[in-house]
DNA sequence: AACAATACTTACCGGTCAGTAACATGTCAA
DNA sequence: TTGACATGTTACTGACCGGTAAGTATTGTT
């Protein structure tokens, strides 16, 4: 009857949730789990963030260890998501795609990245190889190297193997700088020297 | 009376350490934290395998996050002694102290790093701003690009904090993502890479 | 109204963690 | 021999963890 004794702060951060428990959850895991890091957030506090109780997250998730590939995961279909709008605003234009790309970690993705990217605080977190979660990790890197490269050869640039690769490296190394030196360092350079790598790579020929 | 108990493996372990308790187990907390993680490594196992105990370890440091602190403090007196060789051999080319190092981090040490850089590492697991370790990790990461600006600037190539600002980008990327895609993803390139950037900032005129 | 599915509550288990206390050794120097 | 000091041993505390048990409340459907 009378309603839950839930902290104001909790109510709040309730207040912004909506949907089913499922949702709920795997929304306050992903944002506990990269602000406080795996380790430190313990399945009670994400349940209780999440406005419910440990019980009903293990209804949803068989262990804490499926939760955070779930998470990730969910990362990646947002992620992709972008991808998506990035295609259907620049139809057959695999350059502007591309610039699409990277205008968006360049500019946007790294702003509100303080603790870095979150695949790459997971695998630091959990070295076991086997962990559900590894195989999120590595797919994705893997899929945006290759997405990366294709554009680059769609986009007719020289030697765009090599191309996407450096970009890649870039961009970890600049997400990765960002939570070790901070995001007045090498980092704040990142769209300047991924637009200075396509101009270095365009076809100068024909 | 009785030799300790304990299983072969540390045996052996405690077989190639020698010096006092403090080097021994800075010596494999320093090896433990870095392939198992932070969070993964208790005192007592630190303690056991440096073939001593807990109490012996909390009389030296004063808590586990101060020995944490310590073991990375210890890397970055290992790095600044590799510096040290590089001007050593070297002496007036700052040419010559910058191949050295490129190929130090390109060859050797991406190598034996599966998994990754220690101070990211650390970083992501401390998500913590006022942990000691904090202060060794941003402080060894801003020496290291003051260094390589300071270097590609007396070495007179053109625009040094940009060069050195990519290389450094490139690196942090290199040996992350040495641990999510693995050691022949971008990361193999590098070497490939850094020589490149090298050639293309190479004074040209006069 | 009756039912089933889902969600909530409370309490607990076994294990591990960082850190401490009290005491037992060994060792080296005077 | 004695004393001082670093180290080793055992046992403990209090807290937290992931995960489970058992029972209650809520909700939607028919």
């Amino acid at each position: 009857m009378h309603s839950q004794p839930v902290a104001e702060k909790e109510a709040a951060s309730k207040a912004a949730l909506d949907g089913p428990p499922r949702e709920r959850i795997l929304k306050v895991a992903r944002d506990l789990f990269y602000r406080q890091g795996i380790h430190a957030v313990g399945v009670d506090a994400i349940a209780a963030a999440a406005g419910t109780n440990k019980m009903t997250l293990y209804r949803h998730f068989g262990s804490k260890d499926e939760l955070i590939a779930e998470c990730l995961a969910a990362y990646v279909a947002e992620l992709e998501g972008a991808w998506n709008e990035f295609a259907k605003k620049h139809p057959g234009d695999a350059l502007g795609q591309l610039h699409s790309w990277l205008r968006y970690v360049g500019e946007f993705k790294l702003q509100q990245a303080e603790r870095g990217c979150a695949f790459i605080n997971a695998a630091a977190e959990l070295p076991d190889k086997n962990h559900p979660a590894r195989r999120v990790i590595e797919q994705h890197k893997s899929e945006l190297r290759r997405k990366l490269i294709a554009l680059c050869d769609e986009a007719g640039l020289v030697e765009p193997d090599l191309l996407a690769d450096k970009m890649f490296l870039l961009c970890e190394g600049a997400r990765t700088s960002i939570q070790s030196i901070g995001p007045n360092g090498p980092a704040s350079r990142l769209p300047q020297m991924l637009d200075g790598l396509v101009a270095d790579h365009a076809p100068r020929k024909s």
